[in-house]
DNA sequence: CAGGCTATTTACCACTTGGTAGAGAAGCGG
DNA sequence: CCGCTTCTCTACCAAGTGGTAAATAGCCTG
């Protein structure tokens, strides 16, 4: 039930991703948003009944993207321990791919936003998985016993910032080169590496 | 001329920054804020001339907490290293005491948005301080060899980062204790400190 | 060709937005 | 008491908001 890359429905979800992730829900205005796509407003709501619905399009759409890719670096079973690494390098190849779907993310991850507990709702059994995995990592002493629930929030608000200054990096053009990205994610990599790392 | 506590202006001055920092600059109406404040709307635009002027006050006056919230912990002269977690702490304390202000700077520090510069104007030289500090430690071999900028933002990103969970963790009712902050604390600085190491 | 289905349109609506103009009111020095 | 300043108010406005109702066009099937 995928809609084709050109369907006007999905040409709305690219541009409704956009505005989303830069200006904000209360900043899209769906007259903007059809203006821009040379359509008209009542043919958004058509396809999404409310502005409401179509964040929760999106929110959908992307948590979709974000958790396959995360699925997909877990699949690949490697020896302990790259997982963590695996996962990091796919959050960066999407924060690099569409920077904007990072946007959302931090819009949408603000407490009381509207789409915040739809996005936990997505991730939520992704998370558990994680959380079992690492506890089970804990009690064989191969990773440092923590709180799971507290680290994972703070790898992922810390990964969200990273993405967040990517953006920033870019704006500022501070290089065009990826050098900055890069030495960020080593640098990120060896601070999840020492937080896991079983010795004291 | 620092306005009264008590006063209209400043009272005002208290609800925008609440409602800046929890529902964003777009999810702020001026109406809503006169109605909570039992005053009427045309009294805000006397004292601060438009929505836009409202809001640069405010940053104006958070801005100026938070430098010198760290000002202050950066005149006590102390061993080297100490600095760090000087900062630190400094900023934590803030978080705790006004969780508002750091949703107001999570919002505000948003690229493109109305303030942003205006906040980086305030903090820019205070952010140069520091880059000259550091530089002059990396010098001196008593701090690892890395982009002086590339690093604040970095530690910037991640204090917003770990200051926005701790609302989240309080709106999830986490825990009423202070415990998991305490202990992110921790764990921050010990990322600092790693990071800053001069042994590879 | 009729009839239904999907997609997009035009026309409106009630309401909220930030902002302007001007009137009172309260205090204060002369 | 006057005039001046400071503050808050009522009244209003043009523009924009999300959303409803209904008309129109294209298309496929019977």
């Amino acid at each position: 039930m995928t809609e084709a890359p050109g369907s006007t429905k999905d040409r709305v979800l690219d541009a409704a991703l956009a505005s989303f992730g830069t200006a904000g829900y209360d900043g899209t205005s769906l007259d903007a948003l059809a203006v821009g796509l040379g359509i008209r407003k009542q043919t958004i709501l058509y396809h999404f009944v409310s502005k409401r619905g179509l964040l929760n399009s999106v929110v959908d759409r992307c948590a979709g993207e974000m958790v396959s890719a995360l699925e997909e670096a877990l699949v690949e079973d490697q020896p302990d321990g790259d997982r963590v690494e695996a996962m990091v390098r796919a959050v960066f190849r999407v924060a690099l791919d569409q920077p904007v779907l990072l946007g959302l993310l931090r819009e949408v991850s603000r407490p009381n936003s509207p789409g915040a507990q739809r996005l936990r709702g997505h991730l939520e059994p992704l998370l558990a998985r994680a959380r079992v995995w690492m506890e089970a990592e804990m009690a064989a002493g191969r990773m440092r016993r923590t709180d799971a629930q507290l680290l994972q929030l703070s790898a992922y608000s810390t990964e969200v910032g990273v993405a967040t200054e990517i953006e920033v990096l870019r704006a500022a053009r501070v290089g065009p080169t990826l050098r900055p990205v890069v030495q960020r994610r080593r640098e990120l990599l060896r601070f999840l590496r020492a937080s896991v790392d079983p010795a004291t």
